[in-house]
DNA sequence: TAATTTAATTTCATATTATAGAATTATATA
DNA sequence: TATATAATTCTATAATATGAAATTAAATTA
């Protein structure tokens, strides 16, 4: 909580009232905690303005996520299909049996945001998510299909049989598309993104409530978030 | 220690079991701090190797450590200082009253290491850490001499007479050196780094045994170093 | 396919540590 | 200089973590 408290400032840090106000811990508690983190230098105290600041390890802890830096990549074409949609844009990864949205862009369309940044869902529910388990090996379809199984029943109402025919459905277009299937109402259409060895690392989707998104532009955001991804340089690694 | 412990590890990940052979602690403390650490997000979980790995809100809790930034901005040059001189470079920033190597390239000549990336010492004492003090304004150096006499005197044997008479010398030089005066038999040489509104952000440093760095040299790595620190694109904030 | 091994997860009484509240010290403001 | 505000330290009690063992799961071998 702490942590996360003082990388949510984004001026000159934090001062130890101010903090406990936050985080409704008792003085004492809070300053004990906090000096603990400083002493291990995830936190950085200025001793002047005795304000708390993120400190030098977890900079550098965070580096150490090489895995999330997909989204430096990724950034600018996420912007570009936000604009050229005018819809939102997500970039997503694969983490164990969930994916994890990882960055969005909004678009300028009116419209409700489904996804969070950090949201968690099961391996396949939504466009994107679907784009991580769809182009995967066979083999690896198969694992993720019996594990999540419950949780595709629990939040789509789809079961295996229902899943796998939208998977065939999904590589004979290229893309991933999730008309109401998936969200009621709600219509995204994502690419994979592969790294140089042509592994899965990723993946993009536009997403609006269906309305938005008529049959006509399915093919043509499909090919329009493809382009913007080729265009992206993936450095090695 | 359980976060750097799986930071550290640059594969795919770290299983229960190696981890707690590393930290040394039992195996079902370790499990319930990292099943903690997993549930938060710092730490991510692959549920069919069961290999730990840095997480989500460590990579985003990272990103927030912007001061830091400085270090991404000023590795190339970093890197060219190093393979010129052939000494060893240091990135340097002021934290409150000390300073704290933030990144470091040595070079290709022999020469024990004087300066780990984490290091914290008082500022002034080194030559980046020099300029990070000497090339602030008068107020700012008062406060940092009175704050630091003791700590000065108990690291270099020098008192406020000894390093204002430094600061003054390395004023007029327009960059600072340090020949055998703050750590004995290290010679130092540190420009300042400002950014666009001519604060300073950090230091550059480049330092040897005495011995490898000759007199005649001192002003030609100052220029190489402000050559190299000024080619660098520093972006606005 | 069963048996064996290895690794992961859970449980619980005891030992350790954190907490709240109060006291003290330091810093800022009137 | 007095007053107010914020930071830091202290300590008995309340709360939590630990270690050891048991259980479950997964991988390997027979």
């Amino acid at each position: 909580m702490l942590l996360r408290i003082v990388s949510e400032d984004s001026g000159q840090g934090l001062t130890l009232s101010n903090i406990t106000k936050t985080i409704g811990l008792k003085l004492s508690t809070t300053h004990r905690i906090l000096s603990s983190l400083v002493e291990e230098g995830l936190l950085g105290l200025n001793p002047e303005t005795k304000c708390y600041r993120p400190g030098f390890l977890l900079f550098e802890l965070g580096r150490s996520a090489n895995q999330f830096m997909i989204r430096d990549i990724y950034r600018p074409a996420l912007e570009r299909i936000a604009k050229k949609t005018r819809d939102t844009a997500y970039l997503v990864i694969r983490d164990g049996y969930d994916s994890l949205c990882i960055d969005r862009v909004e678009g300028t369309a009116p419209l409700r945001l489904m996804l969070d940044v950090g949201a968690r869902r099961p391996l396949g529910m939504g466009a994107a998510s679907l784009s991580l388990f769809a182009f995967s090996s066979d083999k690896t379809v198969e694992k993720i299909l019996r594990f999540n199984e419950m949780r595709f029943r629990e939040h789509s109402g789809m079961g295996i049989a229902d899943m796998r025919k939208l998977i065939a459905l999904c590589r004979q277009k290229g893309y991933t598309l999730t008309a109401g299937v998936v969200d009621r109402g709600v219509t995204g259409i994502g690419v994979p993104l592969y790294d140089r060895k042509n592994k899965i690392r990723g993946a993009i989707s536009v997403a609006a409530i269906s309305e938005k998104i008529d049959k006509t532009r399915y093919d043509d955001i499909a090919v329009l978030i493809k382009a913007e991804v080729d265009k992206t340089y993936h450095p090695p690694n």
